[in-house]
DNA sequence: GCCGTTTTCGGCCCGACTGTTTTCAGTCG
């Protein structure tokens, strides 16, 4: 959906060029809020274009929809592109510098010269930056630090790179004398697919230990923030890290308020305030204190059910009534992807099964690579059918878990599988996955996956968009026609848990589960250690608000194997 | 620029910390 990505770029562009023109902050955040709203639409905003659809969405008003529509029938927004000649095109990426803010970055402009970090470099080397007021010799040495930072980071850490180091680093201060709390909260807790910074909140009954304890971990090399409340570290890998300490009583509300996400928070003020009430870190207060000590009494206290923290996204959650009953980790009691040495993977059949066994699973399906998949030793179709009585062997051998024989199969460029019908029609599990030519256009690519999933012989369409987080942008088809045809043609789609997909992603989820679309959540397993990774596929449904009956891998294994063979 | 269980005009979340100043602006989350 270009259009969508576009308009994001362009409204966050405009946020930009408005806070550094000086223009109220509010009109700055409507424009940030517009450019979210593109983020998150599951729909080719396209298909929106009435002035009437646009308006029903929460945070489109008048002045959006105008942009939006001019935008769709030219192809450019004419006050974006005016509001760019108002300033240096490189100023944008000097905004983007931790510690320089538009205020700040407005003076280096109008009376230092600055236009782009090369020249703020050049600024700071010669020494003319320390003539411009508030640009003391520590706020100098500040700067120069954030911009070797912004140069050498990577951006955003992956979920699956950043929850291990959370957990780390959790157990690093669990064990600092006087902790009695420690838990990590913001995106990470969300279950977002990537981390901007670490968040971690504590109580302990000795705050100045437990700070000083966090600026000494291992991997710290700048002590960014050391206050009495908070720390502020930046870690070896170019990550940062916040440490929180609270009152105990008041850590239900510190932790609602530090997993955010920020807009959730301000919505939830807002409800406070229009209750005569009075919300921050602390608790909710009204003339007298309301509710702190936990989530749940905020929320109940607000009138509103438990939202878990993956669903605090303002993406409908406030105006739930209940907690729904999403689905978690030990809802799933079947694996249907996974890889042995016959392709690319690092287990027999046999051992896959042992470790399927210990998580306590009914099934597991072997799902070797198909011939074009050449790089993953793919299998012949002759192999292939011996893999299948490898597989029915092993099967017999170990009662305690049904071992399916299946493959993942590949969806050639023009939508064509790589085995035939003779040979699909012997498995029990057909996963369909594309692996090549994953930058065809928009229309090629949803042609292809619409043929993979209207297929009668596929049970799922695997990773569906092959992108790959921070690395590969991957297919981008009209996800909502893919999601039509999985409805009518009760194919499931896969969220691939492995934490470098996460593919369906959390928006994508959300759209098919809304359609009333199977979803299976598959860990695609090349290595016994990846069984672990399911918890971030379990994150991303949760965040697409899926709950387990509409996932086939939560199933029994009568009413899964009965879906199997109907299929 | 958006929005309405006070409002179609007049609001728009709140607190910690830093650095440069002497009482607070700017940034961040």
């Amino acid at each position: 959906m270009p259009a969508n990505a576009q308009l994001e770029r362009i409204f966050r562009e405009m946020a930009a060029v408005l806070e550094l023109t000086g223009a109220s902050g509010f009109r700055v955040n409507a424009y940030a809020r517009a450019a979210r709203v593109m983020s998150d639409l599951t729909v080719d905003v396209a298909l929106l274009a009435d002035r009437k659809s646009l308006l029903a969405i929460d945070g489109i008003g008048d002045g959006t929809a105008k942009k939006i529509i001019q935008y769709l029938d030219t192809g450019a927004v004419q006050e974006h592109q005016e509001l760019l000649e108002e300033i240096p095109h490189g100023l944008l990426e000097v905004l983007k510098i931790p510690g320089l803010g538009p205020r700040s970055v407005r003076i280096l402009w109008k009376q230092g010269g600055v236009t782009d970090v090369a020249s703020l470099t050049r600024s700071l080397e010669t020494g003319e930056l320390e003539k411009l007021p508030r640009m003391g010799a520590k706020t100098i040495s500040n700067i120069r630090d954030s911009i070797a930072f912004v140069a050498s980071s990577k951006g955003r850490a992956r979920l699956g790179e950043a929850l291990p180091l959370a957990e780390r680093i959790v157990e690093f201060l669990e064990a600092v004398d006087g902790a009695t709390r420690i838990q990590y909260a913001g995106s990470l807790r969300r279950g977002c697919e990537t981390i901007g910074d670490i968040d971690i909140l504590a109580s302990t009954t000795r705050p100045g230990v437990l700070h000083r304890a966090f600026q000494g971990m291992p991997g710290v090399i700048k002590v960014l923030v050391a206050g009495e409340t908070r720390s502020s570290v930046r870690l070896e890998p170019g990550i940062q890290v916040d440490l929180r300490v609270v009152e105990p009583a008041s850590f239900g509300a510190a932790l609602l308020y530090f997993t955010g996400s920020r807009e959730h928070n301000v919505a939830l003020r807002e409800r406070a305030i229009r209750m005569k009430l009075h919300l921050n870190e602390y608790g909710l207060t009204g003339d007298e204190p309301v509710a702190a000590a936990t989530e749940a009494e905020v929320y109940a206290a607000l009138g509103l059910p438990y939202i878990p923290p993956e669903l605090r996204e303002v993406r409908g959650e406030l105006d739930l009534t209940e907690t729904p009953p999403l689905i978690e980790l030990g809802d799933i009691r079947a694996e249907l992807h996974a890889h042995t040495i016959a392709s690319d993977g690092g287990q027999t059949i046999e051992e896959l099964a042992r470790c399927a066994i210990a998580r306590g699973y009914h099934t597991i399906a072997v799902t070797d690579h198909s011939p074009s998949s050449g790089q993953a030793n793919g299998l012949s179709p002759d192999r292939l059918l011996e893999h299948i009585d490898a597989i029915k062997a092993a099967d017999a051998k170990i009662p305690e878990i049904t071992i399916l024989a299946g493959a993942e199969v590949d969806i050639l460029a023009d939508g064509h599988l790589d085995y035939d019908d003779d040979h699909l029609a012997r498995l029990d599990v057909v996963i369909a996955s594309p692996h090549s030519a994953l930058r065809q256009d928009a229309d090629a690519a949803t042609t292809r996956l619409l043929a993979a999933l209207r297929h009668p012989l596929v049970h799922v369409l695997g990773h569906p968009t092959g992108r790959l987080i921070n690395s590969r942008q991957g297919l981008q088809p009209d996800l909502a026609r893919l999601i039509e045809a999985a409805v009518e043609h009760g194919t499931a789609l896969e969220i691939n848990a492995n934490s470098r997909r996460l593919d369906l992603r959390d928006t994508h989820v959300r759209a098919a589960v809304e359609a009333g679309a199977l979803i299976a959540v598959n860990t695609d397993v090349h290595r016994a250690e990846n069984f672990d990774e399911l918890r971030y596929g379990i994150m991303t449904a949760r965040r697409g608000w899926l709950r387990p009956e509409q996932c086939v891998n939560t199933w029994s294994s009568r009413k899964l194997l009965e879906w199997l063979r109907n299929r």
